[in-house]
DNA sequence: CATGGATGTTGAATTTATTCAACATTGTTG
DNA sequence: CAACAATGTTGAATAAATTCAACATCCATG
């Protein structure tokens, strides 16, 4: 049997639904500025097949292909926020809750009172 | 000399900086959460080699990959927003200009006055 | 209803990503 | 400074993405 492999061997229920409609979204888009598959492809600089791909959300396809995807359409600038550390809540408490703010309460210094 | 093919032979300098900061900050979020890049690649299915290319923002490296680490991180909820069709205000403009809202005007129906 | 355009499908060739072993580098800790 | 853990690097093997040709389908339109 074949030893499982490469990323898009099993991705992830959710991965794939987020996928899945990112390629939605990107197709709707793309029809709303009346460009054919073929147009998108060539701004992107790939063929029409992984432009048709992507749109189906195709998990193996490239990243850069996706982010062409939205370069083309001017989407791309929405791209910045993905886990923007700024934004990130959990990451946030997780780290503040272990560098304490204040030097950790000075640990046994030297008095003894 | 070679034929250019490929979705990463030329990605546009926007998309290979956006991927970049996405690598970087999916590495700043991972960080804040201890994880080792061996452990988020376990958790995403992949190796620790493909975790290192795509928190150095490699543009070849599958969408689920990416994807996957944002899952991983439960920071995947962000990507839902991209190219949100609501959110697509530029799409928007050029569809409802194109697609007039009252039936265009009963264009000389009989009448002659 | 024939014509053309856009898109879907499939199999094969080619390029590329992915994986892995082995080792180097860096930083931490006793 | 020795020992260890995490990460970086590199070259080779393998799996997968990408491309393409050829054909099918769908749909608007004359």
């Amino acid at each position: 049997m074949p030893v499982r492999r490469g990323t898009t061997s099993s991705p992830s229920a959710a991965v794939e639904e987020a996928l899945r409609r990112l390629g939605r979204n990107i197709r709707i888009a793309r029809l709303r500025r009346q460009l054919r598959i073929q147009d998108l492809a060539e701004r992107i600089g790939v063929s029409r097949f992984t432009v048709a791909d992507l749109e189906r959300g195709k998990p193996g396809t490239s990243a850069a292909a996706y982010f062409g995807a939205l370069w083309a359409l001017r989407l791309l600038d929405q791209a910045d926020e993905l886990a923007d550390p700024d934004r990130d809540e959990e990451g946030r408490v997780l780290e503040s809750a272990r560098a304490p703010r204040r030097a950790a309460r000075l640990r046994r210094l030297d008095n003894d009172f």
